[in-house]
DNA sequence: ACATTTTTGGATCGCACAATCCAGAACAGG
DNA sequence: CCTGTTCTGGATTGTGCGATCCAAAAATGT
């Protein structure tokens, strides 16, 4: 144990506090009250142990992506084939916009938050996490156009670009809205699409 | 003509301009600095024309959706039958992320910039562009299924979903990468999700 | 000439914010 | 007891912003 008085808190979960704001209000519109009162700990106490909002942020965003890729995955995983697994996901992420997503995706958001910066480095961050869980899909999709379950004369480059897109444009707009009905409505039109 | 000093800008002009700066930098990045200078006007001026910042980009924003429902509206019209001038719209939007829409759509922008403040004035013009918007391809996507032409088991409001909810994550993605290869498949297989 | 209106640009106000500094108290081990 | 680390909270700094005020100049009609 080190020298003198312990931290009173839990570096892991102050963490998760702040991300939870950060998706929230998004990058810009949290101030650092917010973080404070949200993580329960000092403005000292932040400086000392992530550096400044910044760092802070990117810390956030890198733990919410690790989360999210690790849920994507356990969603498109199982002993079912493929295609049967990619059905199971579109009917059952109209549930994490209940939950999860109910102020839209974290890493989506921040397009719009860094968009007009100059901060490649974040930007470049970003686009690294999108990639990240794009890949998920494309690998279950092409293992199901391969297994011949996906047939219908598409890539598995754009089927998965459209699953995406239509993904992002559901989560852009819960921020705003209910969109659990209009998910309900794309899933079932991407299914029919690929023939699931 | 009135008495004194004739204005020196066109209103109309003006307002375009800080509808361009506001469309790429965003309500809350864009600086009374930008938008005097793109406006070519001073301070004084811009506050005793369109009174201040947030009464100018309501303004703006309702200018781009009228320009914007416009020029969909053109997309979608024409002799030949409904589904056919879908298709159109699908192969040819292409060309406006290549021009208008590489800054991503405003009206969509505005869904982030405006989510998490409590301007719930705002936060109805938005959405009440948005509706006008999908107003437009319900209509045409109604006609479509009415005259058979779209027959794939799902009903009008399922596809326009589908639709603007793959065109909504297009423009997103549109901020910080070119996604002309990505809208080419994504109209790709909305075609041939509609059978067209 | 005169009145009216707009333009221009500087000066200023008020506010919110991130970030830093500081001093005192609290808590641990040596 | 002493030392090192953390917590607390107030005070302060610096910056950028929207917004307002002001005064002088410019351009029109009456």
């Amino acid at each position: 144990m080190p020298r003198g008085r312990p931290k009173e808190f839990v570096r892991e979960e102050a963490l998760a506090a702040a991300l939870g704001t950060f998706w929230e209000h998004g990058y810009a519109a949290t101030g650092l009250a917010d973080l404070t009162e949200s993580m329960g700990i000092g403005r000292q106490s932040l400086y000392d142990t992530f550096g400044d909002k910044r760092a802070l942020f990117m810390e956030a965003l890198a733990a919410y992506c690790d989360r999210q890729a690790e849920m994507v995955g356990e969603m498109l995983s199982g002993d079912d084939p493929p295609g049967q697994r990619l059905a199971r996901f579109l009917d059952s992420w109209v549930e994490l916009l209940s939950s999860e997503l109910v102020h839209g995706c974290m890493v989506v958001n921040s397009i719009g938050d860094f968009a007009a910066s100059d901060d490649v480095e974040m930007l470049d961050a970003v686009k690294g996490h999108i990639a990240r869980i794009e890949g998920l899909f494309a690998r279950v999709i092409q293992q199901a156009i391969d297994s011949g379950e996906i047939d219908v004369g598409l890539s598995a480059r754009e089927v998965t670009r459209t699953v995406m897109a239509a993904a992002d444009g559901i989560v852009t707009r819960a921020r705003i809205e209910d969109v659990r009905p209009k998910a309900r409505d794309v899933s079932r039109s991407l299914k029919r699409l690929l023939g699931l």
